[in-house]
DNA sequence: ATTTGTATTTTTGCATATAAAAAACAGTTT
DNA sequence: AAACTGTTTTTTATATGCAAAAATACAAAT
């Protein structure tokens, strides 16, 4: 009744483990792959046997050798490696996109049990942990009542997100000359340049490398609060490009200068000049989305 | 299997309506009843014919009136109007003061559940819901890491706060005058002279007073992530202001002044005065707080 | 000292069961 | 027909049950 799903995983992990050895190669010591796979030691044994009655290893009670190469159908499908929690979370971001809520809409855990095909404390336990992005509410003795992405939602999550960006952009510039974060920016300004280049069909790429570089000048704040800020960012950016395709080539690329401008700002270490391009960047980053909003809102 | 904190609450708030009423009056309608005393209307009529069975109300199809005024005893007692999920949430918050749980250690549910005197998932769900104040981390397939209320936090809460309600003060100077918020500052002025000229016994007082006044200057921002942000706070003050005895009066004292001076800004409504007086009160706060954390480590 | 075999105990993750509460439905009465 | 009450259906809050995973223990082997 609770899954195999570590299992599976563990199982994964363990063929890939396999996959950097030569046929013939010992294995390591079942306690040291259990801290190099993740996992607890019963697991691991349990796993090294069933390989074993697969044939892909031998173990003769002290050594254990790898026998042939794993193939790739050794491998149990990656959707199955999901904790039930994690497809849970899958779903409900999925449906929210079909389903599209809206303000004062309510969900109902039985009815959402139902359509995800899980337990209704599968479904509890998750909304619960999503209300921390203030998108639903609880209702005690009734169900979940849904906020709505609105322009308010969005101008609040703004406010927020600027007063810590500015905050760790500054804190960014005081890092020493030897801190890791450097490189990182580098090499992030590297990638910004290749995609300004490739931008005709690379576009989409942009939200990935976006996330990339506003997470690395906020980890810089080290704060736990702003860092973990970042989660529900991540997440209204996922959700909104899902909708918001006009224009999105000219957006993008229109943001990927404001990023090298940001960049070369923070490498000056000017506080002036940051505060400039952290904020110039924000103010079309907010126009955006408010504006996609609206249009969203005019659709439906 | 569910409890039964609504129906006792109802029950109470129904008792306190009734003592509104003369003998011989008729009760409002089921429907009426249920919105003033916030139940479904399932509940108000359990309710109703429990009452009946009393003898405290007289129920003839179409009309419900008073038969004999309640007495004290005929209410629940409060303890047992309260949900199964605010008792462990209770029950922990007194378990986190006595056991003083330390960065690292780990909680684990059947302990808790077993310890507290209820179901596994009771405490599970709160922990849940616990942990977006990243005082405890899940740890999954095991149990709960206890984060610790260690310096480090208590300066990155402080950072946010300081933040917050720096943006915040500025947008309460901002408010019209009309705003109500304008007449309840007023009012927790003069609470505060009140308490500063009866320092000497109502001492402990400060901390209500103190969570008013910032609420209400946070809810300026009218941003709900801001406003949230203040739940943690108001975790952490009055869990700190248990294990901090130490020059209570003296320190509590000096915040009053402290308010004092910043109320006057706010209602001088100069934005740099507002400023240097927020800041001023919180330099000396998060120095009160770190050096208490800092005597807690050394008693423990 | 590190590994493994084996057995046992504990704890977690998830599903299910059930009483309480809410909501929906359907007549009545005014 | 609007407001009221009686009845039935649905949903929530919480406890319980159980398989998977983790933790523990210890002797035997290298």
């Amino acid at each position: 009744m609770k899954g195999e799903a570590v299992y599976k995983r563990t199982y994964n992990r363990l063929i890939d483990y396999l996959n950097e050895l030569k046929i013939g190669d010992p294995l390591d010591s079942e306690n040291v792959l259990k801290s190099k796979l993740n996992a607890s030691r019963t697991t691991i044994r349990k796993v090294l046997r069933d390989l074993e009655l697969k044939k892909l290893i031998s173990i003769a009670s002290t050594k254990k050798i790898l026998c042939r190469r794993p193939k790739a159908k050794d491998s149990f499908p990656r959707a199955e490696t999901l904790s039930n929690a994690a497809r849970i979370e899958k779903k409900f971001l999925e449906w929210m996109l079909r389903a599209d809520p809206k303000s004062g809409d309510i969900i109902n855990e039985l009815e959402l049990a139902r359509q995800f095909g899980v337990s209704t404390s599968g479904i509890r336990e998750f909304l619960n942990r999503f209300s921390r992005f203030k998108l639903i509410e609880r209702r005690p003795n009734s169900g979940w009542c849904f906020q709505g992405f609105t322009e308010d939602f969005a101008l609040e999550l703004f406010e927020v997100r600027e007063l810590f960006e500015m905050r760790s952009a500054a804190a960014f510039a005081t890092l020493p000359d030897d801190a890791v974060a450097w490189k990182e920016l580098k090499a992030l300004e590297a990638d910004h340049k290749i995609l300004l280049r490739n931008i005709k069909k690379d576009f989409h790429d942009f939200s990935d490398i976006d996330e990339r570089f506003h997470q690395l000048i906020n980890n810089a704040s080290m704060n736990r609060f702003i860092v973990d800020f970042y989660d529900l960012i991540s997440l209204i950016f996922h959700y909104h490009y899902q909708w918001n395709k006009v224009d999105e080539r000219k957006r993008n690329r229109a943001a990927i200068l404001e990023h090298l401008e940001y960049i070369e700002a923070l490498f000056s270490r000017d506080p002036m000049r940051i505060e400039f391009a952290c904020r110039k960047h924000f103010i079309s980053a907010r126009n955006t989305l408010v504006s996609s909003i609206k249009e969203q809102l005019t659709v439906s």
